[in-house]
DNA sequence: CGCGAAATTGACAAGGGTCAATACCGGTGG
DNA sequence: CCACCGGTATTGACCCTTGTCAATTTCGCG
């Protein structure tokens, strides 16, 4: 199950419960799925006609024509929503460990989830962040050789490996973006490989807020673009695991930052940046 | 083209000649490339008819049945081997640049390729390396986004996009294994960000060093298993570009390796690891 | 308001970087 | 065969950035 074992490592003091586990994810305001197309029933009959509408469950999705799904046609976005189902978890809860073996994929829909991969004696290192629209899980793989964890609280897309495994099998242009999404992490994970390696801790602060702000959800808008204010999706521990610091040195450099002006700290977590040039000037 | 531009970092002070450039390679005994089969004529009119032999050309190559082309049928590998050419570079020498537009691809027979990125201000990192079968190269994309550098002398089997990207999307299967190469790298790129990002000095270097004994060809026989004697394919800068260190640090740690009885530095680059276990150990 | 967790700040230590001197290796030419 | 030379690697002394440990403040939340 793409869901916790339970294993405790530092940054997981939290509460790691999840609205997952139960067949039937009662459907609150705030989710805003409607998953009675994968109840079967009356929804699920008028699916199998292979009509061209968009799956109820995905209408008021934000990322539908987006990462994964942007490659599929309406009848297989039919086939595919008929197994997905939509589900939250709180900042903190364990998706699935290092080793566990693969039984789902997600989309990211909503908030941050953090990849981290640990040494015996418990020095961590996060070593992705996936934001909206992310494909999360690594296919054609037994293990997942990352432990998967809510950075922040996420919405998901989740997906039984099974029913995605043959869609992939039939769909050479699914398989192509997910390719793609590979190609896209090997990017990132060698971009970092070069603030890890190559730059000081005040360059390495300054990165890490600059990919937050240019990767955060500017609320289904389009991608890429910088937003000047948000919200951090990660503690200060995160963070220090992000950049292979400690969250002391964090904290000083985030203190540099706002008395130098590039950015206003309210609450700990919530960030403003008043010229994301700036900002970026002190990537390194 | 899948060749040096003029373009000079900091490692790559020695020569930049390769054996590439123009048309027809001369085959000396130390390159066993038997490349009459790309030069028309008779051994081409005998791989029309669409036999299953084994091309000429990869009779003797021995990541024949490994990498990329364990992927393919006698028939596809004699379609693709018309396209092929076995090329050799020397140490140092640059294959393709930041940047640069994506025309080949290549499958590395012997050798280190080492692929990096550099920051404005000169400083770089190494970001991965390539031993035999590793296919290189980008797929997918225009530019490579990595600078290509021969790290040892090495031997290619340089494959041009046209041919493969048809190849590819003929063959499934062979997808399939780019796709589950691009995996392994990516897997490899977030280990090396735990190294870069936790591990202290000596455990990097150990960790490379061990890297090296359990990838470096032991002779076309069956990979991952540690070899307790080689020639480092790196320099001293080029360890220090991939572990985030200086080359003084580095020095520092192989002869602290060295007087713990863990490794005999024999003329700067051969090695020899008396134990791997107790290199292993060492790793972190 | 008050509690526990998270974040900040300070004093000090240490790992690794910097700069400079020296040693070593590999190749060339006498 | 040996001497020399340029590039590469090692070693040492010193310093700076970051880590460590501890005290304090702030935040989030009941």
């Amino acid at each position: 199950m793409f869901l916790s074992q339970p294993v405790v490592f530092r940054a997981l003091t939290e509460r790691s419960i999840d609205e997952e586990g139960d067949a039937g994810l009662p459907c609150n305001a705030e989710c805003r799925c409607s998953n009675e197309t994968e109840r079967g029933g009356l929804a699920m009959t008028r699916l199998d006609i292979h009509n061209s509408q968009t799956p109820a469950l995905c209408q008021s999705c934000e990322i539908r024509h987006k990462g994964m799904c942007g490659a599929l046609s309406s009848d297989e976005l039919m086939t595919l929503s008929r197994h997905t189902r939509q589900v939250r978890h709180e900042a903190g809860a364990q998706l699935s460990s290092e080793d566990a073996p693969i039984t789902s994929y997600a989309n990211v829909m909503r908030g941050v989830v953090k990849l981290t991969k640990v040494l015996e004696d418990g020095r961590q290192q996060v070593v992705g962040l996936q934001f909206a629209p992310d494909f999360v899980g690594r296919i054609y793989g037994q293990t997942s050789d990352v432990s998967v964890e809510a950075a922040s609280n996420v919405e998901l897309c989740r997906v039984p490996r099974m029913a995605l495994e043959q869609l992939v099998a039939e769909n050479p242009k699914l398989e192509r973006r997910l390719m793609e999404q590979t190609l896209r992490e090997l990017d990132e994970a060698r971009g970092w490989m070069v603030t890890l390696g190559r730059k000081t801790a005040a360059e390495k602060v300054a990165s890490l807020l600059y990919l937050i702000a240019t990767h955060i959800d500017p609320l289904g808008d389009k991608e890429g673009v910088a937003v000047t204010e948000f919200d951090l999706p990660l503690s200060r521990a995160d963070i220090a695991d992000f950049l292979g610091l400690t969250i002391e040195t964090v904290s000083r450099q985030m203190t540099k930052l706002r008395t130098a002006g590039v950015i206003s700290i309210i609450a700990n977590r919530h960030i403003v940046v008043p010229d994301i040039l700036r900002l970026k000037a002190r990537c390194g």
